[in-house]
DNA sequence: ATTCGTAAAGTCATCAGATGACTTGATGAA
DNA sequence: TTCATCAAGTCATCTGATGACTTTACGAAT
């Protein structure tokens, strides 16, 4: 059964503090009512509003200045979004990350290092195309040579969201299947590292569609049971 | 110069107990000593100690029931992921916007319904050339245009995040930016439209690459200087 | 033997008041 | 113009108290 929710103070007004702020009742940089107003607009005592602007702090949303005054950081909740994602389908998520990969075998085919191109080949051949100690330790490895390939396109970004969806993804792997996914193989991986090192975009994205096609198909067959 | 680093309480002891979940002192769904006892520990007073646990629990870490304690609910700190990607380069984060928008762009081609189509041509006629109401409102009919072409993805992933590069992108040009960046013609928008239209995924991402180029060109030149 | 109500202890939730530290802006002297 | 000083405003922190909730133990009733 769905367990009865309560609520508490805190998370309450919380909750309407980042409405106010996503809403753009207050601007980038603009200060807050303090501490006292707050809790009379809220209803609620100082204490729950400090908790509560400590947590939007946490959060990256506020700023809080000693003397000064609490002040608007920014008004992108991107913990509400990630909660988003995560609650979005596993094809999606699966789509999402091969963007990234995508577009981050094309960059890395244009501005890899030698030391980039090392590491892939590296991590390419630790990677084994059998199962040795175990399946998990092989998703291990497989995952560290596709982050090696992000990585060598030299965008943070895109390595910090790479991060996030293969969590995302192997929550909701554990949580909705049971069927395989395949495992493209070691030349398939090859083919990839070989355009990369080649500086050529367009048969790194080739490499990397090629790869997630199969992926994908079977991903679908697997949903649609 | 590095300006001088003063500590407050609360994220000192956010940052102890962090610390603690982390190195297992405490294990996964244990109970935390009581706030009083954290108190003591930790030399502060329960108000200091309830403010770092709240912001523990917004991050996931710990887990507060009322009248029963305060428990470890995960070892691993996730929740950060976005916050990371907003702290990345403008660059960084216009090219994983970009990653989203080619491969939205190319999936729209694939799975586009006359609907989608519909809403895109509208959006792309209502955006018009030039300033008509302030160059503001001129960048969210552009926004809402290529919002439609992600939507047209039928990838909630993506649009989430699209959401979210598109506010943080918009802060950061804003905090970091005064130079004006190429937008690019209609009929660079309308070569999008066309190829998606035209069910046409390798046309579509094409058009989308030829469209960013230059911005990223002259993101470049201004991020240089 | 099991079930259920009750009481007690422990814990978090919330409030109220007070003091200290810091920032900001105004004021005036050098 | 520069700099020291002061006053007001604000967040930081502590202390003490009360309420709400959970857990456990203990009996009574079935």
């Amino acid at each position: 059964m769905q367990p009865a929710t309560r609520t508490n103070l805190t998370d309450s007004a919380a909750k309407s503090l980042r409405a106010e702020i996503i809403a753009g009742r207050w601007s980038l940089g603009e200060r807050i009512p303090n501490e006292a107003a707050l809790a009379d607009l809220l209803s609620v005592s100082r204490g729950t509003v400090r908790e509560a602007v400590r947590v939007l702090v946490a959060q990256g949303l506020l700023d809080t200045r000693q003397g000064s005054g609490t002040y608007v950081r920014s008004a992108v909740d991107s913990s509400a979004a990630l909660d988003r994602v995560k609650r979005t389908g596993l094809r999606d998520q699966w789509e999402a990350r091969a963007a990234l990969d995508l577009e981050a075998a094309r960059l890395a085919a244009i501005r890899r290092t030698p030391a980039d191109l090392d590491r892939m080949r590296l991590l390419l051949a630790e990677r084994g195309n059998v199962d040795d100690g175990g399946s998990e330790a092989f998703i291990r490895r497989d995952l560290a040579f596709h982050k090696s390939v992000v990585a060598a396109s030299g965008n943070k970004a895109m390595m910090e969201l790479y991060d996030f969806f293969t969590a995302a993804i192997t929550e909701t792997i554990q949580a909705t299947l049971d069927g395989d996914l395949p495992e493209p193989d070691q030349q398939a991986h090859a083919a990839i590292v070989n355009a990369i090192a080649a500086s050529d975009p367009e048969r790194a994205v080739a490499a990397v569609r090629a790869f997630m096609t199969p992926v994908l198909a079977q991903l679908g067959r697997l949903l649609s049971q």
